[in-house]
DNA sequence: GATATGATTGTTACA
DNA sequence: TGTAACAATCATATC
């Protein structure tokens, strides 16, 4: 429980949606910014032995497995949820590559740790274009967000009302 | 039947 | 700086 309430970590918008603020509705060329913006961040992460830190960090942790999931987590359900990161983009259309070439295997354990090794062996390039898409989406997130909050802001009321129906 | 788990990486915010 | 949580997916397991 404890957990959730970390998670909430909230008004994380407040930083991102600065970015976000700068490149309001727009285009290719805001998009641009963000891309390079993100992509100058990713390539850093990406060159740097990520592996490494993950590896280290579930060898240490000796992953506790109950920690996430659970779902419906969010306290509020019309909360925008974290959009998807680069890698999951990615193993969106590597699963459906891999369940082709093996129909055999289903199991996202399987699939996942198979798209893991992958990612891996990409090149910068290669990853760039789902970098791009995770950075467009993050930047809907973060204007969601500021919406969400300015309309919990101004009266959440009107999202009970919503809610009523949830209780079923 | 409903919900949790596992496996992956990236991102974010807090301590 | 490090760490914890969560995002998608879905077969499987558990309750």
């Amino acid at each position: 429980m404890a957990k959730k309430a970390t998670k909430s970590k909230k008004s994380r918008s407040s930083s991102t949606s600065a970015a976000s603020a700068k490149n309001p509705s727009t285009p290719s060329n805001q998009k641009m910014v963000l891309r390079v913006k993100s992509s100058e961040k990713m390539k850093r992460s990406a060159q740097q032995s990520v592996v490494s830190e993950r590896e280290k960090r579930r060898t240490s942790k000796s992953r506790p497995k109950s920690k996430q999931k659970k779902k419906n987590t969010r306290i509020d359900a019309k909360m925008p949820k974290k959009p998807p990161t680069a890698f999951f983009y990615f193993l969106e259309d590597f699963r459906k590559e891999f369940q082709e070439q093996n129909p055999d295997i289903k199991s996202m354990r399987d699939i996942g740790r198979a798209c893991g090794e992958k990612w891996k062996t990409m090149t910068y390039e290669e990853k760039v274009k789902y970098y791009d898409i995770a950075t467009e989406k993050r930047a809907e997130f973060d204007r969601a967000m500021a919406d969400y909050i300015k309309r919990k802001e101004n009266g959440e009321d009107q999202e009970t009302e919503d809610d009523s129906e949830f209780d079923e």
